[in-house]
DNA sequence: GTCTATATAGGGATAGAC
DNA sequence: GTCTATCCCTATATAGAC
């Protein structure tokens, strides 16, 4: 680590680091100290409360989480390289970041109401563009009319999924973690796959 | 609830109930207590530690989520109609119990180890019983050259994620409960239609 | 700003009466 | 078997010295 950053930056990547991992009820604030290399007295000096700094870090990296797709669907190539490049660099962003997804399911399910206070506006444009481009595809008869919700559904299950389910996937397949991230890998190509052959006429 | 079960029925749902809500963290023996309508003590003369009654509740519940599929896969039906009754039962089920998978996996990422102590030769079968069969329509040119792996992680991602990511997607979409409902209770037909699709020559 | 020491509460577990 | 009372440790949060 480096150790010239300011002290707020090394709590909130301790923080981070911690939360992640162990989510709110799991994360003791000393372990957090402990990870930043300091004492508890300090994390509170800077953020107050456990709950402010979660709150924090939970921000952060929830915008992480929520691709920029808005971007990919309103470039000008085709609609399918527009699916094959969300998959492709979605499944690469999970795996720089594979203990994001759960973090965030496990806590919007601890406590739902933290999602109202966040960009939820953001949500509503990305849809919007999403849908706007499946519509225009049926319409010209480019792809078979399909629902744009279901479309969704199918594509970030089958990209988030393996990453959440790894604890258990991974003895399923009877592997170790080099045999099951190069499954999660290949995973670039056959979602590709699976939407395409859905979606084509 | 019905009042005639025993003392430790009761603690057993209502530690359950509570357990897969909140998570082993998340929950506190006096909520357990509380939900059963008893004190604290009882649930330690029972069951000694609040590890030990979480061990059980997770050993419960580990075996009703791995679905019944030895049995579906070993049927006489096609194997189409062996995926559609998999995906078809499988969602009755989530839909049944929503809140298991994020339960399973949230616990599995905590402590991995508590899968090790478990049922998990029954994994091996499962594998090997749909694998045979994958390998068996691919010989027979019935289906197209594909990935047993992939087909479990494709077919297993569509049913289960939804449920999971149910906190994050109802806002993406805009509905209320039921109408988030309505769509899993689609994805029947769907996640089927898809891995046909797929799948097919 | 950073530390040590401590206040205060909460939660798992047990003792002991009934 | 079931209850109340309590032990004891841990965790968040703060006070106060430097």
């Amino acid at each position: 680590m480096n150790d010239d950053k300011n002290t707020e930056e090394k709590i909130l990547n301790a923080a981070r680091q911690v939360f992640i991992e162990k989510g709110f009820d799991g994360t003791r604030m000393q372990e957090i100290a402990d990870t930043a290399g300091m004492n508890k007295a300090l994390l509170h000096y800077y953020f107050r409360s456990k709950e402010k700094l979660f709150m924090k870090i939970f921000e952060i990296t929830f915008k992480q989480f929520v691709p920029k797709m808005s971007g990919i669907f309103s470039s000008d190539t085709s609609f399918m390289d527009k699916i094959q490049l969300f998959i492709s660099s979605y499944i690469d962003l999970l795996d720089k970041n594979p203990y994001i997804p759960l973090f965030i399911i496990r806590e919007l399910s601890r406590n739902p109401n933290v999602i109202k206070e966040l960009i939820f506006d953001k949500f509503e444009i990305i849809y919007n563009a999403i849908d706007l481009n499946v519509k225009a595809e049926i319409q010209a008869g480019r792809i078979r009319d399909i629902d744009t919700k279901h479309l969704i559904l199918n594509t970030v299950s089958m990209c988030i999924f393996p990453f959440v389910g790894k604890p258990l996937l991974k003895h399923l397949f009877k592997t170790n973690d080099d045999e099951y991230r190069t499954i999660l890998i290949e995973r670039k190509n056959v979602v590709f796959e699976v939407i395409k052959k859905w979606i084509s006429i």
